[in-house]
DNA sequence: TAGCTTTCCGAAAACGTTTTCGTGTTGAAA
DNA sequence: TTTCAACACGAAAACGTTTTCGGAAAGCTA
């Protein structure tokens, strides 16, 4: 087994100095054609290789980003990795993905682990527990020591810096407008808590659309699910007491559980229960029927973040304002809504 | 906007050493109760925090590992990746995950990348071209420069290294017998193309069980997929040419795709059909109907590889001997298979 | 007071790079 | 022969740590 090789035991191998190793190595002019081959030829067969962390330490960066994500069984947040890691890598950047388990206490220890020179920035999404606690001083420490960070889709309006969202809002009322459109008149809504950045929104816009075309809210047709114990038991009784003939769910996840539960109650979906979800993942696909869905285009968000982040990192001096991006959405038509 | 504070400034506005300094923050014997709460208060006030780069590089040792895996669609990956996270966290480990997206040149890439001192070890599970270009020369290279890599699920006889698998072959003899044992007569499998190892083993485990209970192979029976172009129109073909009463599938996209399209060809299942999957993913879980399916495990594979790397790791004098485990794998009964 | 042990602190090396600056040698011009 | 530029290379600093070793001052014993 041959053991990585510095610049320092090719130097005493060949009896020169470490700096002719480097230039020669850098091809630098100030070397003689002969010992620049010496050298090269000599690297070549150890198969040198640069130490990476040496060069962080004197060049004070890692050209490497970090992305949070609360979960990585959303969908969603896999294709918005892959957006970033397109772009980091065409910038010579590598990327590392934490996961945060939609833990608060993981988030603050994934950030303040990769903080302490690591990385050269971070593209976050953030934890439920974070968007319920209101604490940012992680985020908020790591941006004050310099350190560039942009935030995406679960954000918070208590943080200065460079964001990338959709117009959950607008997408959540374009999609229950669309049910309107189709016809139906009793709107269910499967929704998060409010803390979650989203939830709330495209809850907002699901009211906007009802308001909008003068339909009455009904408060017995939405449900809001604080966690996956009785997320079941209250969407079946979200479809037994309700004559609602339409739900707009705001994840996937929730709108294939309506599309089972109430297959499992005999109620035929789309023919007598249209459904719309959000996200357009795996589960919205393959899912039978496969799901109507608000298409969040992961991969752009993904590829505007880390063109943002990495902007930043190389501008020359520091900007001060930060920028909002905001992605467009698409309502993808498949089977679970009627024609 | 404060900077990072280092042990030299520190020092310097103390007016003593960094020595002292880095002392004091230690809680060395050496200084003086004064001297140390001074210094103490200082660095708290400043939020002094170890530069991890500095450390590794003292250290040679940077306490993160990284996990490198083909995709991060297939549910199976995430929860290995919890898997790892746990034991890794709770021996103060870091944890990188890396896509390879299938790709050799971007597995390739990563590795090499990161073996240059950013981490301590690999686990890895091989990406589709690299198993079938059978190169391994990166992973070879990285063993030899005496960093640990522990293999799991796809892998490799070619390298001498620690490997966690579940018994393919054995799990695939036992769904399909399975199927065998509910009456089926005329079994379908769709696996992948060969060159895929865990495809090759099942399709093996398959044909030994056939095999085992003297029903004949029929070629037509069987589906492996190159890539995702022409998928659907084998698989309906294989449904419509054939009689066969139910389809053994290699993973979880496979044994979806099938339903999907037996349902689309007014194929009841599990009446007329019974499926089943392989892993034990979000997608066998909300299909409609859910799958019967190989659980695999993932998490017991993720904690179990993670274990093995970080022994290596602290393991005083070097191992020699390589180890395989092997994890159970449990069939998961749900709607796709008769009763 | 001489010699010894504590107590407390600083200098310096080490990790592996890159880069600036200095220096010795060579060859040519005068 | 002297002078000077060009060439080829090395020493050393810097990045931020930790740790070993040495040493000064102070306190103690005899």
């Amino acid at each position: 087994m041959k053991r990585k090789v510095t610049l320092k035991q090719i130097a005493k191998e060949l009896d020169i100095s470490i700096s002719t190793v480097s230039k020669s190595l850098r091809n630098s002019l100030e070397i003689s054609e002969d010992t620049r081959q010496k050298v090269q030829a000599f690297a070549k067969l150890y198969n040198y290789r640069p130490n990476n962390i040496a060069l962080s330490l004197k060049n004070k960066k890692t050209k490497t980003i970090c992305i949070i994500i609360p979960e990585i069984i959303h969908h969603f947040f896999s294709t918005v990795i892959n957006g970033v890691e397109h772009v980091a890598n065409e910038n010579g950047y590598n990327v590392l993905i934490c996961l945060s388990d939609e833990s608060f206490d993981k988030e603050v220890i994934n950030m303040e682990m990769l903080a302490n020179g690591n990385i050269d920035g971070f593209i976050i999404s953030l934890s439920k527990e974070t968007q319920q606690k209101r604490d940012f001083h992680h985020i908020i420490e790591v941006i004050n020591q310099g350190m560039p960070v942009v935030m995406f889709d679960r954000i918070t309006n208590d943080i200065l810096c460079d964001k990338v969202i959709i117009d959950d809002g607008l997408a959540a009322f374009n999609a229950t407008q669309y049910l309107i459109d189709k016809g139906c008149k009793n709107i269910g809504l499967i929704s998060t808590v409010d803390y979650v950045s989203v939830g709330k929104l495209r809850t907002d816009g699901y009211l906007k659309a009802l308001a909008n075309n003068d339909i009455p809210v009904n408060e017995n047709n939405i449900v809001k699910v604080e966690d996956t114990e009785n997320f079941d038991a209250a969407v079946e009784n979200l479809l037994k007491s309700n004559t609602i003939d339409s739900i707009f769910a705001v994840n996937e996840l929730f709108a294939v559980t309506a599309i089972k539960i109430a297959t499992k109650l005999g109620i035929k979906v789309p023919e007598e229960l249209s459904v719309i979800g959000f996200t357009d993942g795996i589960i919205s696909k393959y899912s039978t029927p496969s799901i109507t869905t608000v298409s969040q285009n992961g991969i752009k968000m993904g590829e505007k973040a880390a063109r943002m982040l990495i902007e930043r990192l190389e501008a020359e001096e520091e900007e001060e304002k930060y920028k909002t991006e905001v992605i467009e959405t698409e309502l993808i038509e498949r089977d679970s809504t009627i024609i």
